[in-house]
DNA sequence: CGCGGGGGAGACACATGTCAGGACCGCCAG
DNA sequence: CTGGCGGTCCTGACATGTGTCTCCCCCGCG
C-alpha cells in the first residue's frame, strides 16, 4: 500500500533538472543560481521528498549514528545518562541508537554486531566493560567510550566515571560534621566506594570505628547486612550504603529493629534516585552528575570521531551530596 | 588508525571466487559446493569480514530496522516494555532503535525524521499521539503501533493498551472484598481508571460513596489530594490512587495525619513500579503486563510489516493486581 | 577572438543482492 | 561414438540512492 518514497530523481525529473544539481541544492551549495534553485526545493516539498540516509550513508562512509549499548534500562542511572548524552550528541550532527542488553553478555555481543554491521561511528557502552572478544576488537575498529568502568585497558578507549572516592568522602564528611564516630558502610559491586569509605574515615581519625559488612547489591542484601550491623554491640549510629536500593534495605533492617530515622540511626545512599526523593524515604545521597556524565562522553566521542588514534582518556565527574531528613545529629 | 573494514570483494579474492558467489556463501545458498563454501568461510573468518548492513539495506530496500519512539525513558513501565518488545522482535529477525523525545514535541518530530531517513521498516510510539503533520505522514508510509494511548483514528495504526477500566475494576474489588465502603479515588491523566471506578462502585452499589479528587500526576498532587480527602469527614477508609507516584503521596499524607497504613487507610496504586515492591513501601499495586504489551506490539507490527494495508486493530491487555501489605480489612 | 568563470550535466563510486546466462559434466538415445 | 539435454556451480552485469569529480557549455569581458 504505500507507494515508494520519492527520491532524487524523481524531484530532478519534476524540477527539470539533473539529478546531481539536486543533490547541491539539498547540501547546500553556494554555486547554484537563485533560480534553480527554488525550482528543486519546491519540487520536494511537492513530492514529500526525503532524503535517503542509508544511501548517504554508503557513499560518505559513515552514518553520523551512535550505538550506545546500556545494561539495563530500568536503571535509572542510565535513563539519564543517555539524556545528557543524546542532547550533546545531538549538538554534533550525530543520531544516538540504544541497544539494550539486559545484563546478558551474549545481547551484549549481539547488539554490538548490529551496530557495526550498521557501521556507526561510535561506540558507548553503558556499564559493560568490553572483555569479550567481539566488543575488543570493536573497540578497534570504532571509537568507544566505556561509561561506569574503570580499569580498562585498551589503546585509544576513553572513560567516563564517577569519582567514587570523592562521593565517599562527601558522605562521611557529611555524617562526621553531624557528630557521629561509628559509620558503618555496606559494600557493593564498585569497590572504589569503600576505598573512599576507609579513606575518608582514617582521615578523620575514626579509623577504630571501621566496620564494612558485604552484599549484594539488592534491597533484600542491604536489609541483612543493615540486621547484622545493627545487632552489634555497639551499634553504629550511621550507615553509609554502597547504593540507594541498599540504603532502602536499611531503612526496612531499622524499622524492623524499632529504630527511628534519623534519630537513632542516620541513613546515607548512592546514585540519588528518583526513590530517595520521595518524601515518603527522604534519603539522604550521593548524586552521580549524570548529565553531566553523559555530555562527557559525547565530547570525549566526537572528538574521537574526528580524529580516531589518540591515545585513552579518563574523565572523572564530581558528585555532589544531597541531604534529606535519613540523616541527623547523633 | 582504523583501517577500512573488509568487503565482500576482499573475501571473494582471497577465496578466489567471485563476490557473487561469496554473497551466496553468505546468504546461506544450497547451490554452492562444500569445497568453495568453505574456502569462503574461512576467508571471511580471516579477514574479520562483516557484512555491511547499510549497502545491504539500500539493495535491498528494507532495513529489518523497528524505531521505538519513546516520550520518557525514566519511566519504568516504558523500560520494561522495550525488554519485551525487544525480545519479541527479535524473533522476526528485526533490530529496535530507541529514540527518546523527552516529552518535547519538536523532538518527537526530529526523531521520527530520523527514522524515516534511515528508513526504518515499522515505528513504535510509546505514550505519544501521531497529532503532528510529522507523524502522521510518517504513519502513512510506515506500518505503526501506538502503545498507551486510546482514541487514535487513522488508518492501518495498531493500538496496545492497557485494559485501564478492569485495572480499576481489580483495585476496587480487592478492597470491597476486605469490607471497604468509602473508597475515594484520586484521578490522574488517564480518564479511563476514573471511569473504571466508577463502574465499578455502582457496581456494587456503593454509588453513594463515591468520592474523585483531581491531581498532577505527581507526588506532591497526590499528598495534596489526599489531605483533602481524608480531612472529610467521614473520611474513606480506602483510597485509589491513579498511579504508584500519588499514591506515594497519598502515604505521606496518612503518615503525616498520623494515619497507620493498613490498619487505618488501605492505598492501591496502578503500575507496579518498581518503588511500590520495595518492603518499605509495600504497595498493593496494578499491574500493566508490560512486556506482554511489548510482546503485542512487536506481533502486530511485524504482521503489518509483512503486509501492511490491513485495518486498524486494538489490543487490550489485561492487567494483574498485585496484593501488598497497603491494603486490609477494614 | 580568446580567455576565464559560473552553472550545470554526466559518469563513477560506494557494498551488496539478484538474475540471466554460461561452462562443465554426466547420461542417454540415436 | 557422438550429439543433445538436463542439472549443478559459478560468473558477470545490473540495480539500489546518493555525493562528488570532471568536464563542458555558454556568457561576458578584455
Amino acid at each position: 500500500m504505500p507507494r515508494p518514497r520519492p527520491t532524487i530523481r524523481n524531484v530532478a525529473e519534476r524540477a527539470g533538472v539533473s539529478k546531481s544539481l539536486v543533490s547541491l541544492v539539498l547540501r547546500g551549495s553556494p554555486h547554484v543560481s537563485e533560480h534553480r534553485r527554488q525550482a528543486v526545493l519546491q519540487a520536494a516539498r511537492e513530492l514529500g521528498y526525503r532524503p535517503n540516509a542509508v544511501a548517504r550513508s554508503l557513499v560518505e562512509g559513515r552514518t553520523h549514528l551512535v550505538g550506545a549499548l546500556v545494561a539495563d534500562l530500568h536503571n535509572p542511572f542510565y535513563a539519564e545518562f543517555l539524556d545528557g548524552l543524546q542532547e550533546s550528541l545531538h549538538g554534533d550532527g550525530l543520531r544516538m541508537l540504544i541497544g539494550n542488553s539486559q545484563w546478558d553478555p551474549a545481547f551484549e555481543d549481539e547488539a554490538v554486531e548490529a551496530f557495526l554491521e550498521l557501521r556507526v561511528d561510535g561506540l558507548v557502552l553503558l556499564g559493560i566493560a568490553p572483555t569479550s572478544e567481539t566488543l575488543i576488537e570493536a573497540t578497534a575498529y570504532t571509537p568507544t567510550v566505556v561509561v561506569g568502568e574503570r580499569d580498562i585497558e585498551l589503546d585509544g578507549v576513553d572513560i567516563v566515571v564517577d569519582d567514587d572516592q570523592l562521593g565517599a568522602r562527601l558522605a562521611i564528611d557529611h555524617l562526621v560534621e553531624l557528630g557521629h564516630k561509628r559509620i558503618a558502610h555496606i559494600e557493593g559491586p564498585r569497590s572504589s566506594r569503600c576505598e573512599g569509605y576507609l579513606v575518608a574515615m582514617r582521615r578523620h581519625s575514626l579509623a577504630p570505628y571501621i566496620m564494612v559488612e558485604a552484599a549484594d547489591a539488592s534491597e533484600e542484601g542491604g536489609r541483612e547486612a543493615a540486621t547484622a550491623l545493627l545487632t552489634r554491640d555497639p551499634r553504629p549510629t550511621a550507615i553509609f550504603a554502597a547504593n540507594d536500593v541498599v540504603a532502602l534495605g536499611v531503612l526496612s533492617a531499622a524499622a524492623d529493629l524499632g529504630l527511628r530515622v534519623p534519630e537513632d540511626l542516620s541513613v546515607v545512599g548512592y546514585d540519588n534516585t528518583q526513590m530517595s526523593a520521595s518524601s515518603h524515604v527522604s534519603l539522604t545521597s550521593v548524586d552521580q552528575a549524570r548529565r553531566t556524565m553523559g555530555r562527557s562522553a559525547a565530547a570525549l566521542l566526537s572528538d574521537r570521531i574526528g580524529d580516531p588514534g589518540k591515545g585513552a582518556r579518563l574523565r572523572e565527574v564530581r558528585p555532589e551530596l544531597i541531604v534529606r531528613r535519613s540523616t541527623g545529629r547523633v
